[in-house]
RNA sequence: GGGCCGUUAGCUCAGUCGGUAGAGCAACUGGCUUUUAACCAGUGGGUCGCAGGUUCGAGUCCCGCACGGCUCACCA
């Protein structure tokens, strides 16, 4: 990793050998400052020339060297907190001889420790005028090149410390993360939710439709699955008398990665009782506003060069709306009351569906094919077909829909929500047919969990829940393509070492 | 899994028709006491992703593989 054959990490160590021949610690335990680097440009960034010679401060900060120009018998060395950049200035004739050693033998990428009072040069920049010089940490690889930072995606990826010390702008996507999950938690715990962790390792991987990871217990000697959903666990909560709960963690599985996909995921759920999915509609709208508002400011963001609205309400469409809405060579009175309504639909736009399937998966599909990637606004689709919602209520007016809605933004699934199924023998019929999907083949369709029918056994109140797609939010409001970049870690194959290569001829040239 | 594109110095990138491997940053030596991607002079640094093939000769053409990006399929 650290071998003598790169000129440039063996130039770096003998700078290292020769900092602590000058009798300095290699890796100093601490270094007490008076501030961070942030904290005294935003202190005292806006003095000018004059309040600055006026009355000296005098601070010790310190940080990542950035850059190094050095004239001679002095020099300016640009270093950073990772969040803002100072320069300090370095006179030999001002500090100790071994401080201007030491400065000779730092490179790049280096921890350095500045006291020095604070002053702005002739080309009035901002800067530090060092008395004392302190090293505290050495950097034996080079960081990435100063100007054009890291473009290599995999690099950034897999060496993600790498890319967020050369591009600034990955720190903000993550911070603002931070401050999306940050609302949400204050937009719930501020209305009464409490925040719960249910299992992340389960025996049965259910609650959504997807492919599990597996794995083993050993002690136990049984299958675990990571979680799909912790949705029939936030249920059960409910129904212990838990009347509004939310979790914000990860879900995972076993499918494709892709721009919107990633093996890892993070998903907010939450339940309330005593509510409708109309209820969540509404709540949905306020919650992600609100965090435009606050996080963004205002209530529109450029995604991809289009304007995203997120001024209320929102459009509002049935599933059989959306799909007549975007089928361009609609015939005149289309209609898609029927399995034979909507295959007609199907063969008219060109959408392959199952042969065996029914109305329910069969419209949508045609609606995945026909609407969705039109759906670039925030727009919430309603009354979903039964067959598709295994976990859903009913519609009152037509058991062959439930309450339920989805709302897509730049044609992306970003939450999903309904009212509650609640009856537990109408749950066990809605299972038992999944199961009889599952073994004609369906991997995807759900598992029977018994106890989650026991615990609606002992009553469910009137509950609405929903879920809500952390990355792909954070996707639109920080404007990122893929979702590897608005996930700190995202999965890629492992790096493949290469083989052993004979020892290289040890190099005699010094 | 399919299709398209990419992989050249630590980083960012050139490399024409197949004919001695290039630049900027970074590094090294020297100069320079308010620089701004500092500057000036000089120097070193390459398994051209890996492995085959064609050819007198391959970074370049062909085949296979690995990894990545985009995209389609599956999925949220």
């Amino acid at each position: 990793m650290f071998d003598q054959d790169n000129e440039l990490i063996a130039q770096r160590r003998k700078n290292l050998e020769e900092i602590t021949a000058l009798g300095f610690e290699a890796y100093p335990h601490r270094f007490s400052r008076t501030h961070t680097i942030t904290e005294a440009v935003s202190a005292f960034g806006c003095l000018d020339r004059e309040s600055l010679a006026a009355e000296p401060i005098t601070v010790r900060v310190a940080g990542r060297i950035h850059a190094i120009n050095k004239m001679g018998k002095a020099a300016f060395i640009r270093f950073t907190d990772g969040k803002s950049m100072v320069q300090t200035y370095l006179r030999k004739d001002e500090v100790e001889p071994a401080a201007w050693e030491l400065f000779l033998r730092l490179d790049l990428g280096d921890h350095i420790g500045v006291e020095g009072f604070l002053f702005r040069t002739k080309t009035n920049e901002f800067s530090i005028h060092a008395k004392a010089l302190a090293f505290l940490a050495k950097a034996l690889i080079p960081p990435p090149d100063k100007f054009h930072g890291l473009q290599n995606k995999e690099l950034r990826y897999r060496q993600r410390y790498a890319d967020l010390i050369a591009n600034h702008d990955v720190r903000e996507v993550f911070e603002k993360r931070a401050r999306i999950l940050r609302e949400i938690r204050n937009y719930f715990d501020s209305r009464g939710y409490i925040e719960v962790e249910t299992p992340m390792l389960s025996p049965l991987a259910t609650g959504a439709a997807a492919r599990p990871f597996k794995t083993h217990h050993n002690a136990l000697d049984i299958p675990l699955y990571a979680r799909i959903a912790p949705e029939l666990y936030l249920k059960r909560l409910t129904v212990g008398g838990f009347e509004k709960v939310y979790e914000l963690n990860r879900n995972f599985r076993n499918e494709g990665l892709s721009i919107k996909h990633n093996p890892e995921f993070t998903m907010l759920e939450f339940y309330q009782a005593y509510s409708n999915y109309e209820e969540l509609i509404d709540l949905t709208e306020e919650l992600i506003t609100g965090i435009v508002e606050t996080v963004c400011g205002g209530t529109t963001v450029t995604y991809e060069g289009v304007d995203i609205s997120f001024e209320r309400p929102w459009a509002r469409l049935t599933m059989q709306e959306a799909v007549l809405k975007y089928w361009e060579t609609k015939p005149e009175g289309a209609k898609l009351e029927t399995l034979e309504d909507v295959i007609a639909a199907a063969q008219a736009t060109h959408c392959e569906i199952n042969p065996k399937a029914g109305f329910g998966k069969c419209l949508g599909a045609l609606f995945e094919h026909v609407a969705e990637k039109h759906l670039i606004q925030p727009t919430f689709i309603t009354r979903f077909p039964t067959e598709l919602s295994p976990l859903s209520k009913q519609s009152a007016d037509d058991p062959n829909f439930v309450d339920r809605f989805e709302l897509f933004i730049n044609a992306m699934e970003c939450a999903n929500g309904f009212s509650e199924l609640n009856d537990p023998l109408e749950q066990q019929r809605r299972f038992e047919e999944q199961m009889q999907a599952r073994a004609g083949g369906d991997e995807e369709a759900m598992v029977l969990d018994e106890d989650y029918i026991r615990a609606l056994g002992y009553g469910l109140p009137p509950t609405a829940g929903e879920g809500i797609g952390i990355d792909r939010i954070v996707m639109i409001l920080t404007g990122q393509r893929s979702i590897r970049d608005v996930i700190l870690f995202p999965h890629m194959r492992p790096e493949r070492h290469q083989e052993e290569h004979p020892a290289a001829e040890p190099r005699t040239a010094e």
